[in-house]
DNA sequence: CATGAATGAGCTTTCATTCAT
DNA sequence: TATGAATGAAAGCTCATTCAT
């Protein structure tokens, strides 16, 4: 019964080659086998790992969506204060957006598009709640502004999408004053 | 001059299908044919009124960014105090992203994919100098906090495209009062 | 309004191709780009004038089922005497068959297999009335047996397929003699 | 020993397999993906106990044919007086025919499609030498028509498979009394 | 003997664009 | 200007067969 498995390398690099070449040529000029000679195996080989190109961008987005909420929280504790442990995630947020640029890029563009199942979507939005569970507790404290927790988000967190997309698109460039001043900002923003 | 209003209906036309169908069916389920159909015409005219299918998406891209502006800017006079001044801008955008939800939903999509010419996006940008010359009247008095535009562009503006992407998922709705709170994070993200 | 219009030479000579091929490879082997290639037009003008494959399949059926039913009746009048008249037709069928060698095989085919649509099938079986009428009056006359009308096509019509098959495939030649003794055959095995 | 056996078992789940599939889906939809998911091994596994694909469903044939001319002598005697002795012989292929469906079914394709070799159909045909055997007896003894064999195959066995396919088909359902009625035609096509 | 992974070739169909009128 | 037919190129995907174990 000793066979050749499903090999994780060959699925890695199919999700790979598929970041790469939807971040450069967009999802419309991403063919199949352009993918399959990036990753270096044959086209049908493809469909041995995913169902179809559709199922190929939904489990790329969600594992992406994984690993950056992964890194939102990680070593996050629920004891900090309010405001230490709200600069602790978005600091860990920022970083992922700044560094993995491509990995967020891709993120941004399913977000924005109708490339993704709405199922994924929604799938790949409950990997948030501690954050919105800090938020709930700071409201409870009187830190946080009493709305929305959508509204948060937007002024909070997602204005990093913004600038990471004028960094990549080379207009703008995010160094450790703006980003300090961009934490400001959103603070601001939600704090009562 | 016959001529002429009917050949404008037909560009438009053409134009508006193309906002629909990539609206519905995103970018790679948006082809000519379908176009053409939607809007009434032959394939082949659509190379009457386009160079081909990128020109067809940079036209409405940057026509869709003219009116964006041009309501950005109704009515606004460079008199205004700077906060008046502010809070009718962000309330105008915020008109035309939340009625015009179809417009501005396609704009996001542009911003964000690589659907659009690096030179159009450019392009478009130009059109909001009127804001940033705001800010930096702001930036002057001591009102604004002395930052990047690009900085204040992500919080105070940028936002409300989260807002309506969310409420065009249906995941989100947002009424006066939510309006007024959104306002309010905006101001306290870049007022100093 | 001077445009080319859809060419019933293009589509006569796509529906031949499709007729050698299938008849030559099978279906199997009848693949569109060699459809094409026979009728000398792109794989793409097959979807201009079928929808896919299936439905040029069908169509092609249906002419050939149609063409089929035209000449079993050609000059055939409902006052002819009962023999006569049978024999009249059974003639008509059985130039059809030895002559139009190419057309019956393919119709044969697919009345034995999974290729065609048991609504096709169905609509081409109506075509064949007249001869049902015919022995309704031979039995309503008590010349011709009492039976299903399944049975008398059974044994007067259907024989003739299966000697063209033997002929196509060269194990038998038929030739003025056997012909008449397959209608002594046909007409003793329906006769009471 | 064991092993034999259980190869053999494999190789009928295969053949078991490969008959179901064509029958239903038609040759062109009879992957050997799904005969291997429905013979239950892996697709690698027929390649041990078949050269290729034109090789199991030559084999297929054969062995269905020899089934069915089995059963077409099974019990005969050639000591039977002709007509009892045709009798005998038409009512076993009946039974064949009408109880074994599928088989039926899956030879009647064979033979009028171009899936089998020249070569298998020939070798395929020899197995009927009693009943040819028997009409040349018949003929002698001035009981049978003097015509060639194929024309007495074509009225008196083959419209059992037009039936056959009919009552396939939903179409047409046969019973005892219509038997004897077909077999009274059969008869009656070859008697003198 | 038996397997699931792997594949190159090829399938049906679609697409952006051009042709002929 | 405007058209529907026409198309070469390429898309997503499947298939019979082989590989490596």
């Amino acid at each position: 019964m000793a066979i050749r498995e499903k090999s994780k390398e060959k699925r890695n690099a199919l999700l790979k080659a598929t970041l790469n070449l939807v971040n450069n040529n967009g999802f419309h000029d991403a063919p199949m086998s352009k993918i399959a000679k990036m990753a270096n195996v044959s086209p049908a080989t493809i469909y041995i790992y995913f169902e179809n190109k559709q199922d190929l961008i939904n489990q790329l987005y969600l594992e992406l969506k994984i690993s950056y909420t992964k890194q939102a929280f990680k070593d996050y504790s629920e004891n900090m204060p309010v405001k230490k442990a709200f600069e602790f995630i978005w600091y860990n947020i920022a970083d992922y957006k700044l560094k993995q640029v491509e990995e967020a890029w891709f993120l941004s563009q399913c977000d924005n598009t109708t490339m993704i199942d709405e199922v994924s979507v929604q799938e790949g939005l409950k990997h948030l709640q501690p954050l919105l569970d800090l938020w709930e507790r700071g409201q409870k404290e009187g830190i946080i502004k009493d709305v929305s927790p959508y509204i948060l988000y937007a002024y909070a967190i997602n204005p990093l999408a913004f600038l990471m997309n004028m960094q990549k698109r080379g207009l703008y460039q995010i160094n450790q004053e703006s980003l300090e001043q961009a934490f400001q900002s959103a603070w601001d923003s939600i704090r009562i």
